[in-house]
DNA sequence: ATTAAGATTGGCT
DNA sequence: GCCAATCTTAATA
């Protein structure tokens, strides 16, 4: 498996986000090891989208997404989850980044398990396939939060690697998930691996 | 100092 | 499909 490397990030985030569909999410904790096929990313791409966290300039929130491309990007949302970013390449003075959506989980199903259902989640809740598909389910199983913001992922512990599985040839491709109308809401720039 | 909105989720009708 | 949960951030006063 390579790792991908600074250079490979540094594209346009709507370049970006469908190359990453089928790379593999890895994270490594001492014995315990998390791996993960991207299937679903959004773009975001600073100043000129309205939907992004960087359209009104660099705060200290979204700081990270004004640095380096390959770093994570992590934000809090609605009081109580946290969702996942690539940095992406960008214009000087702007930003870009690419929402990890959704992954289906290769390795390390236990560890997820155990971070994603507590005792109240309904037993008929409990299934594989929903262990990463959402945004904050995918940081939450992957343990991402504020301690990850600007985390760079070409190095360390966390990292996305290319396992030769090349990307979907014919993504699917619509509109982005969650946004207020008229904020962005129109741009088609959500990517998925076809589920069949 | 106050406030509105938020790149969501899970349980319930 | 509807809606509550929960709290940070940034904009406004």
């Amino acid at each position: 498996m390579a790792r991908l490397t600074r250079s490979w990030f540094d594209r346009d985030p709507r370049e970006l986000a469908p190359l990453l569909l089928n790379k593999v999410l890895v994270s490594r904790d001492g014995p315990t090891v998390l791996r993960a096929r991207i299937t679903e990313v959004e773009a975001y791409c600073g100043s000129t989208d309205p939907a992004s966290h960087a359209y009104r300039g660099c705060t200290p929130r979204n700081a990270t997404m004004f640095g380096r491309p390959g770093h994570l990007y992590t934000y809090f949302v609605y009081g109580m989850h946290w969702c996942a970013n690539v940095v992406a390449g960008a214009p000087p003075d702007d930003a870009g980044a690419v929402l990890l959506r959704a992954a289906v989980p290769i390795a390390g199903l236990d560890v997820m398990r155990a971070r994603r259902w507590t005792g109240r989640t309904r037993e008929s809740a409990r299934r594989d396939i929903d262990l990463l598909s959402g945004p904050a389910k995918l940081a939450a199983a992957f343990a991402l939060d504020r301690t990850h913001d600007g985390l760079d992922l070409t190095r360390g512990a966390i990292g996305i690697y290319d396992d030769g599985t090349p990307p979907p040839g014919s993504p699917q491709q619509t509109v982005r998930i969650g946004l207020r109308a008229g904020r962005g809401d129109r741009e088609p720039w959500r990517w998925l691996t076809p589920s069949v």
